[in-house]
DNA sequence: TTTAATCTTGACAAAATCGGTCGGGTATAA
DNA sequence: TTATACCCGACCGATTTTGTCAAGATTAAA
């Protein structure tokens, strides 16, 4: 399993927000009983991605979170690489591939670097806006789903 | 660090295998030197391939381990599959993604499928052969590297 | 003003995984 | 017979994962 369930459970939950982006904000408490989550897990999860810029938060009773920006200037990747860290398969790609000298010879290094290119593609290519109306014409067209694996 | 060690140490060990395929078989202890892995380690994962049929192996003085088919015929992702476990980013894609009834509203499932496919059109689209082809291109115009981190 | 809601922070911890090691086997060529 | 090499399962320390717990700070609403 590639992604774990900080970035699994994070994804989610930034789902939720950016379904209401625009209505102010949502409390922790509401999105972890809407995607049946830990509400002290989700805190962590929120915690992170609030220090990265993507969120911002309101104390106080009434309060809560909200993106910082418009869900269609939020990739699927950002929300992931902040939760996951760094998603490179190797030491050797990634923002500090400049340090492997070993590109010549190193026949496994045009592997790694294939795999974080695909990896990335998908995950940048993806915005929030992207998800939320995925979900507006699922919603349309299928019946409501009930256990969540991911 | 998605791959782990398993996966990279055994995709470098493979490779040795795959340049000396036709020439007999080679010893644990040979390629562990060559590679610079610790021999016991590369017992379980040598182990495991065998198990999973992608080596074959002699016993006793002389013995060792090779190729049970032409590096042609082995895909990366074949490997990488048999040490990592299977390669998905959530529970619901996969071998096993017809347990999945979720598809319908869960519209991070279509995240999770695009990364899964994405990462396995790569590793199944190289094969050992054409790491060993790399390889000999590599050295004719590159000079040797030293230290290996993947 | 008081209260309740809500975010904030840091510590703690069980369980799983990672990255191996250790100690014995067994088969076989020399 | 002996050295070489594969075979196999148990074990082990460190780290990561997946959370829980406790206390506090801020603010809207009653
Ligand atoms: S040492 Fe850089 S990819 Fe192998
Ligand atoms: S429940 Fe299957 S992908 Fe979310």
């Amino acid at each position: 399993m590639i992604i774990s369930t900080k970035g699994r459970y994070g994804l989610r939950a930034v789902f939720e927000l950016a379904k209401a982006h625009g209505q102010g904000t949502m409390s922790i408490k509401s999105i972890a009983e809407m995607q049946d989550l830990s509400e002290q897990y989700l805190e962590q999860i929120f915690s992170k991605l609030k220090g990265a810029g993507l969120l911002v938060s309101t104390r106080g009773a009434g309060g809560g979170y909200k993106l910082a920006f418009d869900p269609k200037d939020i990739a699927v990747g950002k929300v992931l690489t902040v939760l996951e860290g760094e998603l490179a398969p190797a030491e050797c790609v990634g923002d500090d591939a400049a340090q492997c000298d070993n590109v010549a010879l190193c026949t496994t290094h045009v592997i790694w670097q294939r795999i974080y290119d695909g990896f990335n593609d998908v995950i940048y290519s993806i915005t929030l806006a992207d998800m939320v109306d995925d979900y507006q014409k699922m919603l349309s067209s299928k019946p409501q789903a009930k256990d969540v694996r991911c």
